[in-house]
DNA sequence: CGCTACATTGAGTTACCTCAAAAATTGTGG
DNA sequence: CCACAATTTTTGAGGTAACTCAATGTAGCG
């Protein structure tokens, strides 16, 4: 199915993902068991149930991971960007369920090879412990805005959010490098909703509001281009 | 000041901590450079400045992880009991300020000799990974809390957490262990507002309607019996 | 072009917040 | 041990941000 990797060399996120911090020997080794695989928008690449088959990188699109309970509410407690990671090696997710918010491209690493791996090679855990803690971190700053921001400063702090990790360039100050640049939403409003804790009527009246503003123009319904940054910024730390 | 410990299999928490998970020898050898230390209840252990000195355990009481933003608002993005490790191996911990919020006792490592044994012992490492990724599902689960439920389902949830934590008896169900027993709270209702993202009056109000709803009976203000345990469950799921 | 899914806008409701005062608890000195 | 202040919690009244329900508008697709 998926397509094996043979130039990690050439690889868009070579710089930044997991396998940059590691040494010439395990990255290598890790190359080889490496291949990639492209999932349509929507799709579920796991659901929760059993224990996923592997481990991932993400090398382009962005994937959510969703919590739900039996009345069908759900949250989505996670987005992953380029380069981020979805998986958990010796363990299972628990109720997460992992799902492709856009057309996404990922770098695959079957269980089994990649565990170990990760025994013979104590530097890869390592590296992954890094990543992890944080993840980690992301999930607390999250766990502020969710808990402590106005729907208007939510919206502002998630705009911000995916202007930032979608115009990543390696070591640069993401906002100076493309200022008003045009992006893409990788989430719809009803998703948008549950990722902020908010319904979708509100996350519209918000945008709309931004956008009387001249703060963000709006290009079709997923994409947008942020005019002002700095007032996005005032906004998304509720001083509007 | 620290007292060091000669007798680590004579430990409270000898078989849920994050040692537990070793072998002999490794265990052994981090008994070696583990030291216990008292904290009184309010006392800051790290403020987010510098490098925390040490990586720890949880003996006893609880710890708070606290974000502050310059404007003054705080919320809690973590509660560490019992057998719960706090701190970070090569890395720093953010912005998270780190408190005891009762009179707590700590299993502490001092840093560098901490990060010198887990490069010695891959074993190690492994078992603080598994122990980061359980942390993140939790906070990811917490996530949910703060951004999907009613103050009603928050705090039930809230009140659910802490004696299923409090009362832990390792490899038993919490719940038909120690059923009405009585419980502290380990936060002030300040406290628990910035946990739960909601105001103190609102806190307030939600005990005093699980009172009069016969599901806790109040011991003094720190303390508290749930009487009807089933009933609180529905209501930390929204269906009051 | 119509159909369906998604997004916006509007009007009314409600859960939670804010402000203010009373009550309970804790701490302190006589 | 009691009186007193200081702190924390509870209770009350009123306001508002965000929700719900319903209608309209817009984009995507066979």
């Amino acid at each position: 199915m998926g397509v094996h990797i043979n130039a990690c060399n050439k690889c868009e996120i070579r710089d930044t993902a997991l396998c940059s911090a590691l040494p010439e020997v395990e990255a290598d080794r890790l190359h080889k068991i490496a291949y990639r695989r492209h999932y349509p928008q929507g799709k579920v690449i796991f659901d929760g149930g059993e224990e996923p088959e592997s481990f991932a990188i993400v090398i382009s699109g962005v994937v959510k991971l969703v919590r739900t309970k039996r009345d069908g509410r759900q949250q989505i407690v996670g987005l992953q960007f380029s380069s981020d990671f979805v998986g958990r090696p010796f363990g299972d997710l628990g109720s997460l369920m992992v799902e492709a918010a856009t057309d996404i491209e990922l770098c695959c690493l079957t269980r089994k090879p990649f565990e170990n791996l990760l025994q013979q090679h104590p530097i890869l855990e390592r590296v992954l412990l890094q990543r992890t803690f944080d993840e980690l971190d992301a999930a607390r700053q999250w766990m502020f805005v969710l808990g402590r921001l106005s729907a208007r400063a939510k919206v502002a702090s998630f705009l911000q959010h995916v202007v930032e990790r979608s115009h990543r360039v390696v070591g640069k100050d993401p906002v100076t490098v493309c200022p008003q640049q045009q992006f893409e939403l990788p989430l719809s409003r009803t998703e948008t909703g549950d990722y902020l804790g908010l319904a979708i009527e509100t996350i519209s009246r918000q945008i709309a509001q931004l956008k009387t503003e001249g703060i963000i123009e709006t290009v079709g319904l997923r994409a947008m281009r942020v005019l002002d940054f700095p007032r996005l910024q005032a906004w998304a730390e509720n001083e509007g």
